[in-house]
RNA sequence: GACCCCAUCGUCUAGCGGUUAGGACACCAGCCUUUCACGUUGGUAACACGGGUUCGAUUCCCGUUGGGGUCGCCA
């Protein structure tokens, strides 16, 4: 083993702040980090914040929120939405903006070298003119010869007329001041990385390892962007995805654990991810398997997180479940964890817990019928004195009645449900009735039974 | 237009010269069942095409086609 101090790796996300933070963005950004765990590594994020007309903290906020919804924790960048404000790491400032004395720096090294010149009062480098050979993580050897449009002029400008930086240049120049070990980036970041390359040469450093990851695509395989259903990452977390189960479906797309495992908790993902495993194919985003994978970490979040991941969904729907006791809010979260696939679905499941207005639409009416009114009325009864009044005695109570009326128990069930839930679908009845307790559960039957006469 | 990357079921993928080409999502059918959902059993479904190399190609090489990316004083 070679010292940790050569051999640490050191990886970094540099969004820009566009006002969102693309899906494919957000699996960079989970690459790298799974990288850095993976190998006991730093996490930086950086800010690229070079086109001050895209930028404002509102717009670094949401890139800083969206990382931390997914977990993503970085070891040095900002604290805070504020360019100029605090930071973590020694490496910084880790904003661009804050970073024009360290380019005009090394803008000023380079032209003393030669390697630049003026025209047009925008500094130009003098690029490579012959192919450059690339060693990539992922593609392997890549050697990439000139096009026809670079090679009628190959050099290009790395300080605008204005004065201020392009985005080669202080890419380029951080990764080098930041000691940036290795580079996963989107595929479409390639055809680039010679210029970087070439950038670094002249800089008179080497460049670090770089791995180009292939893209996210829609469903259709055309590229995904910002306005495609599902590219930005704020779709599901308004929408009510767990945190995690992004996190798992994202980094099955293009990178494969290489057995058949699907759904996995982060820690054994950090214990399995690596780089050759990472594919060299583009993947297209599945939204059905998005969910799919949502319900199976939904159906095993701890009650407290769910009820943490439910609040904002119902207090849209008009319900505040801080109004109401943890352990009954969570006794009924806990009888629908297992029945919808998103969070966003819970609210419309769950209302009746939280509300006595149940009255059921003409659909669900429709099972009040008068013939079923002696069961009902029957069972009823029987709960009023029951003991205790459990989901188990509410079972046997019910079946028992069903049998006394010489119907099936689905037959009185439906009634039932709709009495109590003003629904047709819900949980359990057994146990939503139990957790409404007998008072309640015996007003709505009354209710309904009232109702039951035509 | 030039350059670069890529190509297994509809989708995500396993496969690294010889397999009945495996798994997952989705879909279909049966079973289970208090609705819904879950679960369970089974099923439909793929190596883009053409040349090579080889005793033998999904696998290696070349080409074609197709998809994606890049060639800015955007990032």
């Amino acid at each position: 083993m070679s010292s940790p101090e050569s051999s640490a790796v050191r990886v970094r996300f540099a969004p820009s702040p566009t006002g969102y933070l693309h899906i494919g963005g957000a699996r960079t950004a989970l690459f790298n980090w799974l990288y850095a765990r993976h190998r006991g590594g730093t996490f930086i994020l950086r800010i690229e914040d070079t086109d001050d007309a895209r930028n404002s903290e509102q717009a670094i906020a949401v890139i800083l929120e969206g990382l931390k919804w997914l977990g993503l924790d970085w070891d040095e960048g900002p604290t805070a939405a504020n360019p100029a404000g605090p930071s973590r790491g020694e490496r910084g400032p880790y904003f661009q903006s804050q970073r024009h004395a360290i380019y005009r720096r090394h803008a000023e090294a380079l032209r003393e070298r030669g390697a630049v010149y003026e025209k047009e009062g925008a500094l130009w480098f003098r690029m490579e003119r012959e192919a450059i050979t690339l060693h990539d993580l992922v593609c392997g050897e890549v050697t990439r010869t000139l096009t026809d449009r670079e090679a009628a002029d190959p050099d290009f400008v790395i300080v605008r007329s204005d004065g201020k930086p392009v985005f080669h240049f202080v890419n380029v120049v951080d990764d080098l001041e930041m000691g940036i070990t290795h580079v996963l980036r989107g595929e479409d970041h390639l055809s680039n990385t010679f210029k970087h390359v070439a950038l670094f040469r002249a800089l008179g450093a080497p460049p670090p390892q770089y791995g180009h990851i292939p893209l996210i695509l829609n469903q259709d395989g055309s590229k995904m962007s910002k306005r495609d259903t599902g590219a930005s990452l704020e779709t599901y977390l308004k929408d009510g995805f767990v945190p995690e189960a992004v996190v798992n479906y994202l980094c099955l797309l293009g990178w494969s654990p290489k057995d058949d495992s699907q759904v996995m908790p982060v820690t054994e993902i950090i214990r399995r991810f690596d780089v050759p495993q990472i594919l060299r194919a583009n993947a297209r985003f599945d939204f059905a398997k998005m969910q799919w994978m949502n319900y199976e970490h939904l159906r095993c979040l701890p009650l407290a997180q769910l009820r943490e991941l439910a609040t904002p969904h119902f207090r849209a729907a008009g319900i505040e479940l801080g109004a109401f006791d943890t352990a009954y809010v969570e006794a009924a979260l806990h009888t629908a964890q297992e029945k919808v696939r998103q969070i966003t679905g819970l609210p419309a499941f769950c209302r009746f817990y939280f509300t006595d207005d149940v009255a059921p639409d003409t659909e669900a009416a429709a099972a009040l019928t008068s013939a079923r009114r002696p069961a009902v009325k029957a069972l009823r009864d029987a709960l009023e004195k029951l003991e205790p009044f459990s989901d188990a005695a509410i079972e046997a109570s019910l079946k028992a009645a069903a049998a006394e009326a010489g119907i099936k128990p689905r037959d009185l069930v439906q009634p039932v449900r709709v009495a109590c839930t003003g629904a047709l679908v819900g949980p359990s009845l057994y146990h939503l009735m139990a957790i409404l307790g007998r008072e309640r559960t015996l007003r709505r039957l009354d209710g309904a039974i009232k109702r039951m006469v035509s």
